[in-house]
DNA sequence: CACATTCTGGAACGACTGTTCCATAAAATT
DNA sequence: AATTTTATGGAACAGTCGTTCCAGAATGTG
């Protein structure tokens, strides 16, 4: 047998996330990636075959890292309070200064143009667990009585998922954290 | 005196537009450009300078074009049937087939890395020339008694620009009209 | 018609793009 | 220690990027 891999793939596969987060698939250029990657141009080649595989496997990287998140949705007991608690730390995280700012996949989404499939069926799915994750803890509040049968949640879990989604674009270009918040509060009422 | 131009700028430009809507800043290339407007790279460069500024004048083109649909907010009498009709026609757009989806100053906030300060303002001025569009006609509909005096219509028109926000998004990768416009019904019962 | 001015097409630029290839270094097995 | 397998670093690839430049065509004025 010959030697191992010396680097850690997934480490290597979270910096050049971080890098498709910060610049976009089209500005991040293999010597960018190779750079925060610390790899030479034949490791990243050999590993993830090219920048498109590399892209759509940081993007499921990404996913994975940002579950816990979404946990949040999925593990809550009262359905009003596991909503709050998401958006607090989504808009933590959102007006963060460490990490990038908005959403790689909110990113993938706006920046394709006439999109590769494998990539378009992975932001759609996104878009569409998140959506589910509201739907679910909705209707187990509405099981439970603790919000009102007659509520629709369907549409409800829709403008919460979009909620989510405008706050990574407004957090691009100017975060107030506390008109999120307000906003957040309004929505509530709703529910 | 020499000869005249013989293209009509604002025509070039309109269609220069189109392609950085389509395919973003970066992925749109000057031969790309230079297809759709059906220019010689001397003209486009003697003309506009270069792809950085032409990018700029292309968003204040839209920005321009796309001017009459925030006069419905400006010019409505009614504040709520106002909104209404933004929404109509922004879902409409939005998920119309012939322009390109989305929103080109969306795409535009969301792709840019480190951006140019220039493009910065010009995002920022945007987006809260919209906001400003919503609160000024909630306040007008305070003012007339339509709207309760205790409504918090600043969230509101918060919460309306980050729908609009939204839409732009989620058009991009699956638009459903009714749920689009279940939503925005749903939002008009907190005014 | 001659002159002045401006636009146009195309060649050329260096820099950078993503990708491939290979000789060499490194590690694991026998 | 010899051998086999694999990763590594660096050179090189063709293609495209945005941009510049210039000779010549086209249109205006006198």
């Amino acid at each position: 047998m010959g030697r191992y891999k010396e680097f850690d793939k997934e480490a290597v596969l979270h910096k050049a996330m971080l890098v498709f987060w910060k610049k976009g698939y089209e500005a991040a250029s293999i010597p960018d990636l190779l750079e925060a990657m610390d790899l030479s141009r034949s490791s990243l080649y050999e590993t993830f075959g090219d920048k498109q595989t590399l892209y759509i496997e940081a993007i499921n990287w990404y996913k994975k890292w940002k579950q816990a998140k979404r946990d949040i949705l999925v593990n809550a007991t009262s359905a009003k309070s596991g909503i709050r608690q998401y958006f607090e730390i989504h808009i933590d995280s959102a007006l963060d200064g460490e990490s990038p700012k908005g959403c790689l996949i909110t990113n993938a989404a706006v920046g394709m143009d006439s999109p590769d499939e494998q990539l378009n069926a992975l932001i759609r799915e996104r878009f569409d667990e998140l959506e589910k994750s509201f739907y679910e803890l909705l209707r187990k509040g509405q099981e439970t009585g603790e919000i009102m049968p007659e509520k629709d949640i369907k549409t409800l879990s829709y403008l919460l998922s979009n909620l989510n989604h405008s706050i990574n674009i407004v957090a691009k270009v100017k975060g107030d954290r506390s008109k999120m918040q307000q906003m957040i509060d309004m929505v509530m009422e709703l529910i």
